[in-house]
DNA sequence: TCAATCACG
DNA sequence: ACGTACGTGATTGAT
């Protein structure tokens, strides 16, 4: 049976606009929308290849909606301007692919969607529409599918209905979904419901009556007072928006199916603005022969022994070339499902882990190969149970690559790799098996999976020269080899060792806070003369600022701001303020902390965080499940939580943090010299800081000066402004504004470096660290003040902050190196930004204290010396 | 899924 | 005139 596929234009682009990551093209154009749209279109038409396709969009004139209702807005939310300057584009693409496209005044791409569909459907062609819009589940039927796409950071699932899958999901058919949407009205659409009808209660009533008319009929049977006598009195608003939410089926509309009729789309007119929009990836469909069907050709699935043994028996003599490697399991699944494997002729397998191909032989062959030959996988860090090796030399990881070379996405794929960086279309894992396990993929499409595994492999092995010349021509060649390379072993290391928690005594700490917790919440209540809940930042500045009458203007979009700082100022005032924020501080401590800590603990008593090298735009790692980078220090009572953290039996805690590495960088960087003799002559540098700039002798630098001075010194590292100052000291802007000015006389030599940063920056792009990383700074070109300033800012910090990542990343490498060296039995266990802890064995505690002061005292050799602050502890707490 | 809040460097 | 400090992650409530 032929098939139609219809489109809702705006919706779709729409979707893909909030759904893809912000791309321009050289030109300045913002394209993100327009590539989202043809990934989903190629999408579906991969799919579903059908005979015609026809897609659709919303005029601006006013629709009928607006006739019979005057406040009706139609389509939503104004569109940004970065999307609205996509819609023509789209359009040029389509129309230069040969696709049909309709609109009409006087109709929403709705009606024209309705009209088509049900007409298509009594010609006896199968429709599938796609929109991003619930309101078309009114149009399914066992012949009409409703298609809605739904786009993540690249991947794209789509959630499939016919009628019968509207029931299933909403409890009502395709002609019951109008009338649900006129009980509940739409936001999106202004459309109106009924008060005090939300979801539930609409399919309640729906279920029971069957359609409004039956509801309006029997309307004496409605159980609840409130909702009857509300439907009672909103009869007409709720017969209004049934007429609203209905789309037209009968539009009057001239279509010719023929005009629709897929055809080739690789025109040399849409080459050409494929280019101009910089669609590299897309732009492999017009080259012929590069289809994933040559690729695919040469997997293979090894299922048993004697196969495998040849598969690894051949990879011994791949030792010119690079092997491409990737493990199937998931985190947390104690067994795999396999491995791949990728030679450079392009052959790939995919080795199950079953039968006689055992975890223990998978992880000995493959440990065994790791040492002969060069590997190339992607997330090497959870593959070192299978690559059994102490250093790092001749092994490469693509997505870590990929991160160098553009750290500010949100999330690295081999699929993205392959995309970006050898133009290769491959399906997102999402897209292929949605939520299933690895485990349950293999079993359920084996075939599939196979393919799948063995493209991992192929990308891993592909990819990697590509890489190498693009990380080379980067200047960031050494970053990766002799950083984050070396680095992952490190950081497997440390999830491995985790850190030894005293669960009894967490838990007395959490039942401590209980009780306080309660007492409060009662005393709370009191004081409001209402119960409510206190967490909730909407019913707390209502009881705060409206019921309570307590002056303090609102803040944030939704309301009233109840952030510590807004309440600060009224708890001297307040009792009950001053309560809200005793309540909050211990709220958070229990939640986060003492119950959120106490559920990652593990039969070895240890918690093992996971350390992400991929995820900040300056270089720094990062750490979840749990976030052990956040434990509390600043405040007392949190800072006790660190007496639950403790070194095992026979050992103690040495931590050592650096001391203002951040600034001692600037002081590099800049040059300036009076900032670097600042360093050279006293340990004080905010004391000294607050003397140079306010011209006092250093002993008669008061509290406030120096406390003045320092927040001036953090203000420089952050990418300065007044205002951000101000608000840090309660100054006024112009009060900060001259500490800035009298700052900048003081170190001329910082003031010309920040300048020339972000001169930099904007002619390039980029700023740099010491050690090459890159950070782009796109903001730099944006036409919005707000955004260009931030933009500025990151020129400002990145190239600090990052540049400290990459001294503490190289004092790890050669800590973690050296212990292993020098055969000792302690283990650096957590990283924090400046901060290395290592669970210490008693009787190496001073060779411990040797190596960190030397390793990370010399991890750098900056004109100014990298100061070591060392502590010994039994537990956390001790040791800072 | 997002916004607000708050923990750390 | 615009309306902010830089970088993270977890929890909560509301949508």
């Amino acid at each position: 049976m032929e098939k139609l596929v219809l489109i809702d234009g705006h919706s779709i682009l729409n979707r893909a606009f909030y759904g893809v990551p912000d791309l321009t093209n050289s030109a300045g154009l913002h394209t993100n929308a327009v590539y989202g749209f043809l990934n989903i279109l190629f999408k579906i038409l991969e799919e579903e290849t059908p005979a015609y396709l026809t897609v659709a969009f919303d005029v601006k004139a006013p629709t009928f909606r607006h006739e019979i209702y005057q406040e009706y807005k139609g389509t939503r939310k104004p569109m940004p301007e970065e999307l609205r300057e996509q819609v023509p584009v789209l359009k040029e693409v389509l129309g230069a692919m040969g696709i049909k496209m309709m609109e009409k005044a006087g109709l929403e791409a709705d009606d024209i969607l309705g009209t088509l569909a049900k007409r298509a459907e009594k010609e006896g062609l199968e429709v599938s529409l796609v929109s991003g819009d619930r309101d078309l589940l009114q149009i399914a039927t066992d012949r009409i599918k409703i298609r809605i796409p739904k786009t993540k950071g690249g991947k794209t699932e789509i959630e499939d209905y016919y009628a019968a899958d509207v029931e299933a999901k909403y409890q009502v058919n395709p002609t019951q979904f109008i009338d649900l949407k006129a009980l509940m009205g739409d936001t999106a659409d202004n459309i109106p419901g009924v008060p005090k009808v939300g979801e539930k209660t609409a399919t309640e009533l729906m279920v029971k009556f069957g359609s409004l008319d039956q509801l309006y009929e029997r309307i004496d049977e409605v159980k609840k007072n409130a909702v009857r006598e509300s439907l009672k009195e909103h009869e007409a608003l709720a017969r209004l928006s049934k007429t609203l939410a209905t789309i037209r089926v009968d539009s009057p509309l001239e279509f010719s199916l023929e005009e629709a009729r897929v055809q080739d789309f690789y025109t040399e007119e849409a080459y050409v603005i494929f280019k101009k929009l910089e669609f590299k990836n897309l732009l492999s469909r017009f080259e012929k022969g590069v289809s994933n069907d040559s690729v695919t050709e040469k997997f293979q699935r090894i299922e048993d022994l004697s196969a495998c043994e040849k598969v690894f028996e051949e990879a011994h003599g791949q030792r010119e070339g690079v092997i491409g490697f990737a493990l199937l399991q998931d985190k947390g699944e104690s067994h795999p499902a396999g491995l791949a494997l990728a030679f450079q002729d392009g052959r790939c397998f995919f080795i199950c882990c079953q039968g006689l191909l055992t975890e223990g032989y998978l992880k000995e062959k493959m440990s065994g190969l790791a040492r002969k030959c060069r590997i190339s996988c992607g997330d090497i860090k959870n593959a070192y149970a299978y690559l059994e090796c102490g250093e790092t030399e001749h092994f490469f990881d693509i997505v870590l690559a990929a991160y160098l070379l553009n750290p500010l996405k949100n999330d690295y794929t081999i699929a993205d790799v392959a995309n970006e960086h050898l133009a290769l279309m491959i399906p997102e894992r999402a897209q292929r098996f949605g939520k299933a396990s690895l485990l349950e993929a293999m079993e359920e499409k084996p075939e599939e999976f196979t393919q799948y595994a063995c493209f991992l492999a192929y990308v891993s092995a592909a990819a990697m020269p590509v890489l190498q010349e693009k990380l080379e021509e980067a200047g960031m060649q050494s970053l990766m080899n002799e950083i984050e390379m070396p680095l992952t072993l490190v950081l497997h290391d440390m999830e491995k060792e985790g850190i030894l928690v005293k669960p009894e005594e967490l838990k007395l700490y959490g039942e401590a806070l209980t009780g306080r917790i309660l007492q409060l919440e009662q005393t709370i209540y009191e004081e409001a003369g209402i119960t409510f809940n206190i967490n909730s930042p909407k019913q707390l500045g209502e009881i705060l600022f409206d019921r309570l009458g307590i002056p303090g203007g609102k803040k944030t979009k939704t309301g009233y701001s109840t952030a510590a700082d807004v309440l600060e100022k009224l708890a001297p005032e307040y009792p009950i303020v001053a309560d809200v924020l005793e309540y909050r501080g211990l709220a958070k401590l229990k939640s986060t902390y003492a119950d959120g800590l106490a559920a990652f603990i593990g039969e070895d008593d240890r918690i093992h965080s996971t350390f992400h090298q991929t995820i900040t735009a300056t270089g720094r790692i990062s750490s979840t499940d749990p976030n052990l980078q956040n434990i509390p220090m600043r405040m007392e009572l949190g800072r006790k939580i660190r007496k639950v953290f403790v070194p095992r039996e026979g050992c103690i805690f040495t931590d050592a943090d650096y001391s203002q590495i951040e600034l001692r960088i600037l002081a590099h960087m800049s040059g300036d010299q009076q900032l670097i003799d600042a360093y050279r002559m006293h340990a004080d540098i905010h004391r000294t800081t607050a003397s140079q700039v306010f011209h006092i002798p250093f002993e008669e630098v008061t509290d406030l000066q120096r406390r003045n001075a320092k927040a001036v010194n953090f203000g420089i590292v952050y990418g300065i402004s007044s205002f951000g100052l101000s608000q840090d000291l309660s100054i006024s802007r112009k009060e900060a504004a001259e500490y800035i000015e009298q700052y900048f006389a003081t170190y001329p030599g910082v003031k010309g470096f920040l300048d020339r940063t972000v001169a930099e920056a904007k002619e390039k792009g980029y700023v740099t660290t010491l050690f090459g990383r890159r950070r782009p700074v796109p903001e730099l070109g944006s036409s919005n003040f707000m955004q260009r300033s931030f933009g500025e800012r990151v020129a400002m910090n990145s190239p600090i902050q990052g540049t400290a990542a990459d001294v503490i990343k190289i004092a790890m490498i050669r800590v973690h190196r050296r212990l292993k060296k020098e055969k000792l039995k302690s283990k650096l266990i957590l990283q924090v930004h400046d901060e290395l802890l290592i669970e210490t064995v008693k009787e190496e505690a001073e060779q411990v204290k040797r190596i960190l002061g030397e390793e990370m005292g010399h991890a750098a050799e900056l004109s100014v010396k990298l100061e070591i602050d060392l502590h010994e502890g039994n537990d956390w707490y001790e040791a800072k």
